[in-house]
DNA sequence: GATATTTGTTTCCTTTAGGAAACTTTATAG
DNA sequence: CTATAAAGTTTCCTAAAGGAAACAAATATC
């Protein structure tokens, strides 16, 4: 497993859309905005969360900073994940971009097992790392070690024929038009069964 | 904009890979992780977080619920968003999930424009969602509006070729291969320019 | 292996959070 | 317009958080 930086693109190539919108925002105002947008009074979210009407207030108004625990409580009792709490408005909603990838055109990544080609590789910080892959490999024995990695990936066998090998199932045979998804830190690996290296696409998500 | 819904797959099918992973999780043995994680020791963090170094012992040994003030001098100091510090450990990783889609043999899923075969419905809770579509569109005219939704967008030429009309861009002939990744939130449509209808592969995810 | 130094914990004290109830403001009747 | 109720704020108290310094434990230095 220790080479697997070099064979496995999306290892090196982070598709990172890392929860960048936190926030020095207002907390009062956040959760007056919340409790409002349930239709709640301070008295009915105290009920639902266990905390004093005043003590409700006194957040909203920013006149007390409160405990871990006290917010514990208002993300419980009013449904709302902290995470949501903070990155409030969130809407840094990246848009308008577009990365053309012609034909043969992507970025070339070669390793012992594949011949990958990076698409859209001008973009960054996207939510998917798509790419094509001729798979050289032509058995089990050609890797040394479960390829395994966070997040999910989808393949479309674009070429030729595979085996699909998975730590959990039994191995497939997927031919042209095929396409399996599956979670990626279920060890797996491919083969090429067919006369010549199958192509294939592969877009990947975490 | 109103039949949408039945023109775009993944406006009816949500891929929803919600933050559901929040967690009523051990605040201090987190904490200890990432400030080991980074090296730091308890003085270390103090002076970059302001917080003296007895209270970081005591959150760290859960013998104090840290104030909201507290907290984000945490995060800003040691350069972690809140979220990660909830949502901490994460390790609800689903895993082993595979879906194999035959070729030809996705959930038909036709409209107007296209007609969608949509791929891996066996699985639900994941972050893409993809599908094959042949563009039956022979026109910008075909459409009442742009389509435009949350999320990012990738697609393939699989055959046949293709006008890629955007909101911000010239419109640009795409041909077998071809591939392009945008976010979706910019109005987007396609149109065959090919003598059958193309053919091309859609992967979303938001 | 004893001494110095650094890291982490505990104590003690001050400040602040959180709850109950009094008070003020706004909405609802009559 | 005045009485009544409901929603929100402020006050007052006690329970808990945060800091300084004393203490204990673990490392490093000679």
């Amino acid at each position: 497993m220790t080479d697997q930086q070099d064979v496995y693109p999306s290892m090196t190539i982070s598709t990172d859309q890392s929860s960048e919108n936190i926030a020095p925002i207002k907390l009062g105002d956040r959760l007056k905005e919340i409790r409002r947008g349930l239709g709640l009074t301070l008295e009915e979210a105290s009920q639902k969360t266990g905390l004093a009407r005043s003590t409700l207030s006194k957040i909203e108004n920013e006149q007390i900073s409160p405990t871990f625990q006290a917010m514990q409580k208002l993300t419980n009792g009013l449904d709302i994940n902290i995470p949501q709490l903070f990155a409030a408005p969130k809407k840094v909603n990246t848009t308008g971009r577009r990365d053309i990838t012609r034909n043969e055109l992507g970025k070339a990544h070669p390793t012992s097992t594949y011949e990958h080609e990076l698409l859209a590789t001008q973009l960054s910080n996207k939510k998917m790392m798509p790419f094509k892959s001729l798979v050289r490999a032509r058995s089990f024995d050609d890797y040394s070690d479960w390829i395994r990695h966070d997040g999910e990936e989808f393949l479309l066998v674009l070429k030729g024929e595979i085996t699909f090998f998975s730590e959990y199932y039994e191995p497939v045979i997927l031919h042209e038009g095929d396409s399996v998804y599956y979670d990626a830190n279920m060890g797996h690996m491919l083969a090429s069964v067919s006369e010549d290296d199958a192509q294939i696409l592969w877009v990947t998500a975490s």
